[in-house]
DNA sequence: GTAATCGCTGGACAATGTGTTCAGTACGGG
DNA sequence: CCCGTACTGAACACATTGTCCAGCGATTAC
């Protein structure tokens, strides 16, 4: 569960260039082959990688817009509610958050006009008593990951 | 920048399986290789397929605990709570919303304990005027693109 | 109507990387 | 002291890749 230099180094390696092979990775990192390959395979046993799937960008899809939604849930519906938005293609994703029947969603739309058939979409089902939307205007940190790698293994170095 | 059907199923088969290649992808669509190639070097120069990076999870590195945060800017100051949100590698990302002087980050940490610490130190910088904190408890529907991707691919047969 | 363009097919080729296995070695715990 | 684990360096057959090509049908431009 807890990774170390070599492994972030991989993982770093491997998101800053991902279409190099094993072996060009053993090469860069001065190991030997098996070595990278039982690394990489430890660590998507161990679910630390995920898996190498394609970063579709939304925008260039022709959905420019995210908005953020907060969503409020009448008590004993959030079921049903979680299956009606898992039905939205525009919701990529769901979380339920603090706060008794609080939900959080990302949505993106074609245009800002866009958005408002997608929130209405969203809260076409009983159980949503407000929703709340904040509209994203700029994205000054895309979604990382790196900078978390490199200091997990810093800590597994001093521990 | 509109994918059509072969597209969608592309990345729809990459996403699925991401480990296998050209040829076998040729093979699982019906199509020849040299199709297969050219759609992907096409979504890959469109932008439209940003990269193969590895996914990493933040719970199996050891940070289980996901949360967003409402940041409210003073006026002016947006571009330093930028710079010093950049440097906090438990910041995952940063947008700025509407609502002047408004951003949403998503954090994670190794606790509810620790994610004090983490928002101490995202708040420890002038020009924060107010944050609010929703802790993630569940994740119903995780980060996903599929059905937007199967959405854009089905909005151009029709066009 | 004809010519040019485009995307797809199906095939070929050399070069490279992969999966796998092996023996040898260094390290640390029991 | 022995054992298990991890890494090295090497070998092998095999599959895949990158890169060409010629042919063909459909669409577009003139």
């Amino acid at each position: 569960m807890a990774i170390d230099g070599l492994d972030g180094r991989i993982i770093v390696l491997l998101a800053r260039e991902p279409r190099i092979g094993v072996l060009e990775m053993s090469r860069r990192l001065g190991v030997a082959r098996g070595t990278v390959q039982a690394r990489l395979d430890r660590l998507q046993s161990n679910g630390v990688i995920r898996g190498f799937g394609p970063q579709v960008d939304p925008a260039a899809l022709g959905y420019p817009v995210t908005a953020f939604a907060t969503l409020q849930i009448r008590q004993g519906q959030g079921a049903d509610v979680r299956a009606h938005l898992a039905t939205v293609p525009e919701v990529l994703e769901l979380h339920t958050t603090t706060g008794s029947g609080d939900m959080l969603c990302r949505l993106v739309a074609r245009s800002n006009a866009d958005l408002q058939r997608v929130i209405d979409r969203v809260v076409g089902i009983d159980g949503i008593v407000r929703a709340a939307t904040a509209i994203v205007m700029e994205n000054p940190v895309p979604l990382r990951i790196i900078p978390l790698v490199e200091q997990a293994a810093l800590d597994e170095e001093g521990a």
